[in-house]
DNA sequence: CTGTTAGCGCTTTCAT
DNA sequence: ATGAAAGCGCTAACAG
């Protein structure tokens, strides 16, 4: 009742054939014959079998699984790299597991060891926003299989990841707004111990400097991670007299700015231009003539997964590890 | 190299005790001794044993993973359920394994096959809005384990599920406008077919009716899948003069609606009230001065698991289904 | 091309 | 309280 039992040796007896030649059978081996091969097909059809893939991974020391971490699900970026590994993995016959570290480091440690103990054939992982320690991927690495790291680069060698390059993107994001004729522009960044914002924000840096615009320490805006900080930068913003440009590394501060200032009526002026660092629609909606520098989310996915896949088949041949840098495109939207 | 390698009968034969009282130990059973069991698990710590997972579940029968499948994770209502699931599997040790369907009926069967196929011990299922046909799902209960549905509706009994009251929801949103005094009121629909809409839609014509409203069936527009709908139904709205309340049960569609008008530089008049059937924050942003209807989507998320859980851990007592209706509550925005 | 045999690592009667 | 032994269902040498 409960399970569904056929197994390769009630077809094995149904049939009177070993079933070590089921077994090769129904993995479409061309060490059997087409006759019994076909007599085997239609049997386990008829008996409705059902391989049981835990018994074939005991065995095959093989799961067929890829695991993601990943900070948040809901963040449109996020998801949209998921959707790309996903199409990567089914086509190449993995399955894969999400966890959610929420940005906590416990929680990824966490998930880390589960996936450890199930024993997934390796690891796609954009670490968290508090993750400074890797002991809990060296082990993986050591006792579970390869690791790519996506999205957030890590201050680590001999690891495959894929990111973006948050430097450059940022360098031309800035360069966008001086051409349009901005002088002060004021930068909403991160904390700096991450180093994706610490990329961007010598982006910027690179770009006032290259076009010899001084830099102000008191236009650059560091966000911790609440969203009160959008507040605070958003209050600080309408203080300023001369900015005449905006140019955002942190969404979910600006969003949250927009907010307030949307809140309070307040329409950020037309000769204030925007560019902010953002996949997610909202912040079209809040301002539609919002520049965005486009992320290759979807593709990131399907490369990172790509490369893990790369990893994972051609075992420990010490093969060089090969992180790639995606780049960013620069969306202007019309008024 | 490749695998932790170590098993109970390493630690068996490093401490001579039998390989079952290991195993005993390991699980804690109260049938070893405090003082070999303390042996052991020091000599486990010691040589970093991490139990083989997949040759515990093949002998146990079971996974101790629940398979989530849900339409998209990048829709913030699903993710909100999702972490509600997680929450309440991990405390009561269970993995979830989450699939996506994108809507598509083929792809949720493959999904669901996936998931039986992987032993699962039960199913939480949010059905797409092609699933019309439920031999998939037939099949997984007969061969798997339980299913509970969650948030969509389905027309099957003898399954638990967890549904929000959308009739209620529904009626109390358009209630809402007549006591503002609106009296006509223009409904964002899906197709019929979908129970979902289908209770939302007769909510909204029992609200009217209770107040003597007459229906206008051209009041009512059904969107099918795509966004284009949106723009169809904000043009349509434009050209209509009496409108004076706008209900909307249907996310994608209102959204993209607000968009176009928004793009077009049309704000909806502050005479027109708008109600929205929403737990996306961008929602929100659109349109700050929007009712919106809260779906409990967290809690569902954990109450689905929850029952899911009882029915695995209850085995197939034939305990009677019991499914939930959860209520919502109507978020009144201040200007 | 097919059969024999052994075993993946764990759990679980059944003895003692 | 511990040990002996069997086996979950599959795969992979190795023979023939």
């Amino acid at each position: 009742m409960k399970s569904n039992k056929t197994t390769i040796h009630d077809i094995s007896k149904a049939l009177n054939i070993d079933s070590s030649t089921v077994s090769r059978a129904l993995n479409d081996s061309p060490r059997v014959s087409k006759k019994t091969k076909d007599l085997i097909l239609k049997k386990a059809q008829e008996l409705g079998y059902q391989k049981n893939i835990l018994a074939s991974n005991l065995r095959t020391q093989k799961t067929n699984t890829i695991g993601i971490v990943v900070p948040r699900i809901s963040r449109n970026f996020f998801s949209s790299v998921i959707s790309g590994i996903e199409e990567t993995a089914y086509k190449a016959g993995y399955n894969v597991v999400i966890g959610q570290s929420f940005e906590s480091l416990e929680r990824e440690q966490k998930l880390v060891s589960t996936f450890l103990s199930n024993r997934v054939d390796g690891l796609l992982i954009s670490i968290s926003m508090e993750t400074t320690d890797f002991n809990h991927l060296e082990n993986f690495k050591t006792h579970g299989g390869p690791i790519v790291f996506y999205d957030r680069p890590v201050p680590l060698n001999n690891y495959t990841s894929i990111t973006i390059n948050d430097f450059e993107a940022s360098y031309n994001a800035t360069k966008h707004l001086i051409e349009k004729g901005c002088k002060h522009i004021v930068h909403f960044s991160g904390i700096q111990k991450i180093l994706l914002y610490k990329n961007r924000k010598e982006g910027y840096i690179a770009a006032l400097k290259k076009h010899n615009i001084p830099v102000r320490e008191d236009y650059i805006f560091e966000a911790k991670l609440s969203e009160n900080d959008g507040v605070e930068f958003a209050k600080k913003i309408l203080q300023m007299d001369q900015i005449d440009g905006i140019y955002s590394s942190n969404d979910t501060s600006a969003i949250s700015a927009m907010q307030y200032l949307k809140a309070k009526g307040i329409r950020i002026p037309q000769d204030i231009s925007v560019v902010g660092f953002n996949n997610d629609p909202i912040s079209a909606v809040i301002e539609p003539n919002l520049t965005t520098i486009n992320q290759p989310d979807f593709e990131m996915g399907t490369i990172a997964c790509q490369q893990l896949i790369d990893l994972i088949e051609q075992g420990n041949n010490h093969k060089e590890q090969q992180s790639k840098v995606l780049q960013t495109e620069l969306i202007i939207r019309k008024s």
